[in-house]
RNA sequence: CGGGAUGUAGCGCAGCUUGGUAGCGCAUCUGACUGGGGGUCAGGAGGCCGUAGGUUCAAAUCCUAUCAUCCCGACCA
């Protein structure tokens, strides 16, 4: 690809609204851009990059048998109030309607099509196990889209789906995925990490999330280095801690004036906040979001609450559930905002963290305007409706496994695999016959990987301050070679040399014959981030040229045949990012 | 959806307080010089100041509404 022949706009500058890194460098390096919020345009660099890392996805699955299918993008919403999901997966959910006013969707995932497309086109145990994916567009109305293509409405995902007989079978296909996925992240240069995550909305036994680490994901990770536990924060268990053993006191009202927060009334009771009782109050909806209970949660004074793990207890989909309004709430269940314990409340579920069920003499809001309580015992003063675990792990907490200190760390979700188990065959009556002729709903797994996003984490962890440095497996280009001064007969002949040898040979080559400075055209090798830099300067009429890896600073003079068959070389090595696998297990690399 | 901010040329910004002919840098176009890390000089083109109302002799500037975008939070297979 000739520049003087083609567009490449680059920006000395990002746009102001950008905040990330690698979404700075994306715009400015002319490879994303966006039309409105979480919609964005492929110019031609950055769809080049896009589709590299869909054929690793693509060759990893085809590894694994998965077959590649297309669906289309909208779907009509007879499938998903069939699975109930219209009214569970909430406002994300993008509806459409076609002009006689029927109802579609364009989804956001696929289990629904996937299902269906398993019920009508497959019957027999003959043809399991069997897995299909697909790698489209698909669309989420985020309520907030941000941070370039981490969180967009439209946005391309691979979504794989397998089918089995058995429980069992669906673990080796749900294996199969998961050292699929490594050898994927592995071949995109990722530096990822593999957590235990939380199935959420689209339901399910178990799921593990694989998450690039950086600072700037959305995603919560807490690890053991001792035993090897990783969760998500959301997905992560707690250790119930247990409290020295003291005799139960009677209760006590004590007066705690202008006392807002847990800290305040510890502090002027002088008692830890350990010691103490957290109050959380919630209204919850209906599938028409329309009112249905109130919620009062408790947890440890010193401890956060799970929004994920209350919604799981309660068994109510994310979005139906909000903060109440505490006078309105107090009038029906008889809390005091900023007061609030859990003794003699009504026309409320009580949710209690599972740790409080072994504490005695603890404070709580009296549900008194100004005042705790003191000596609060579980069981003797107050229960609850539902007991689990409805804490967060945080740093610096027992490990729930093996109880040394876990560590936080952030990083971008890229895939997540999921065990569906029988909710989708189930509901929607997706069966196969055995030997015997009788019907069995499938085991389904589902396998998502974000593929525009995995394009962004790459650049997020593969940068420096004069650009991007893309791994040469997603590179949109191999080679650029750059002409210091395209007005040299010499080093134009010699370029163009240089370029042939290397398209001979089937490596992608930038040639650099714009009529530019030389710093310009340095400066945009440095920020699109192409592997290999050949610049053809004033030793042109000698042939012989500079060779350079945008990873590092070296610069090395050689002649133009050893600078091609160099480029040649690293790129045979890491063209398919394979040469990364060495660090991947036995048992990965063996999966098929 | 709650809180905050911003909309002026492709990108980055100034002008707004105190109303009076719309500006700067980069990019772009012409020409010349230049040629190893975002050049120099000269000349040119490009804007319904987000949109709609209002106040005023006069609005980018003041008022109201609305839309869009971004940030924090909530939410997020």
């Amino acid at each position: 690809m000739r520049l003087s022949k083609a567009h490449l706009k680059t920006l000395r500058e990002a746009p102001s609204d950008a905040v990330l890194e690698s979404h700075k460098l994306l715009v400015r390096a002319n490879m994303i851009k966006q039309e409105s919020a979480g919609i964005y345009m492929f110019p031609k660099l950055g769809w080049r990059t896009v589709r590299k890392v869909e054929q690793i996805v693509r060759e990893e699955m085809d590894y694994i048998d998965c077959q590649e299918i297309h669906m289309p993008h909208v779907n009509p919403a007879e499938l998903w109030q069939e699975t109930g999901r219209w009214y569970a997966y909430g406002p994300e959910l993008w509806r459409i309607q076609d002009r006689a006013g029927n109802d579609f969707i364009l989804n956001p995932t696929c289990e629904e099509m996937f299902t269906d497309f398993a019920r009508k086109e497959y019957s027999s145990y003959k043809e399991l196990p069997f897995s299909i994916y697909q790698i489209q567009f698909k669309y989420r109305d985020e309520a907030r889209p941000r941070y370039g293509l981490l969180r967009t409405r439209e946005f391309i995902m691979k979504d794989a789906y397998t089918f089995d007989a058995t429980e069992e079978d669906l673990h080796t296909a749900y294996m199969r995925q998961y050292h699929a996925y490594e050898k994927i992240f592995t071949r995109c240069g990722l530096d990822f990490r593999i957590v235990e995550a939380d199935n959420g909305p689209i339901g399910g036994s178990k799921s593990h999330e694989f998450s690039a680490l950086s600072d700037w994901g959305e995603s919560d990770i807490l690890y053991c280095d001792n035993c090897g536990m990783a969760a998500t924060a959301e997905r992560a268990e707690t250790r119930d801690e247990k409290q020295a053993p003291e005799e139960m006191k009677e209760m006590e009202l004590v007066k705690t004036p202008d006392c807002k927060t847990i800290e305040d009334v510890c502090a002027f009771l002088k008692i830890p906040t350990a010691k103490s009782i957290k109050a959380l109050m919630f209204r919850t909806y209906d599938d028409e979001m329309q009112p249905k209970d109130y919620v009062a949660a408790f947890v440890r004074g010193d401890r956060q609450l799970n929004m994920t793990k209350l919604v799981n207890a309660l068994n109510i989909p994310a979005h139906n559930i909000e903060f109440a309004d505490e006078v309105e709430m107090g009038a029906a269940t008889g809390i005091v905002g900023g007061f609030t314990g859990p003794m003699g409340l009504k026309n409320c579920i009580i949710v209690v963290d599972s740790e409080l069920v072994d504490t005695v003499n603890m404070c709580a809001g009296a549900n008194q305007e100004d005042h705790h309580m003191l000596g609060v015992c579980y069981g003797r003063d107050y229960t609850g409706d539902i007991v689990t675990d409805i804490k967060e792990l945080q740093e610096g907490d027992a490990c729930p496994h093996c109880g040394q200190p876990v560590k936080f760390r952030r990083g971008i979700e890229v895939g997540q695999v999921f065990k569906l188990g029988l909710k989708y065959s189930e509901s929607m009556g997706a069966t196969y016959k055995d030997e015997n002729g009788k019907d069995h709903p499938y085991w389904m797994g589902c396998y998502g990987i974000g593929v525009t996003r995995t394009m962004q984490a790459i650049v997020e962890q593969h940068h420096d301050d004069k650009g991007i440095i893309w791994p040469m497996s997603v590179a949109p280009y191999h080679v650029i070679i750059t002409v210091v001064k395209t007005a040299d007969e010499d080093q134009m002949k010699l370029a163009y040399d240089i370029e042939k040898k290397l398209e001979d040979a089937g490596l992608e080559v930038i040639l650099d014959d714009r009529d530019e400075r030389p710093g310009v055209k340095f400066n945009d090798a440095d920020l699109i981030g192409i592997p290999i830099r050949i610049t053809v300067g004033k030793l042109a009429g000698e042939g012989k040229v500079e060779y350079k890896l945008r990873r590092d600073a070296e610069l090395e003079t050689l002649t133009a045949d050893e600078a091609v068959d160099k480029a040649i070389a690293l790129w045979s090595e890491e063209k398919d990012g394979r040469h990364l696998y060495k660090n991947l297990s036995e048992e990965t690399l063996n999966a098929h």
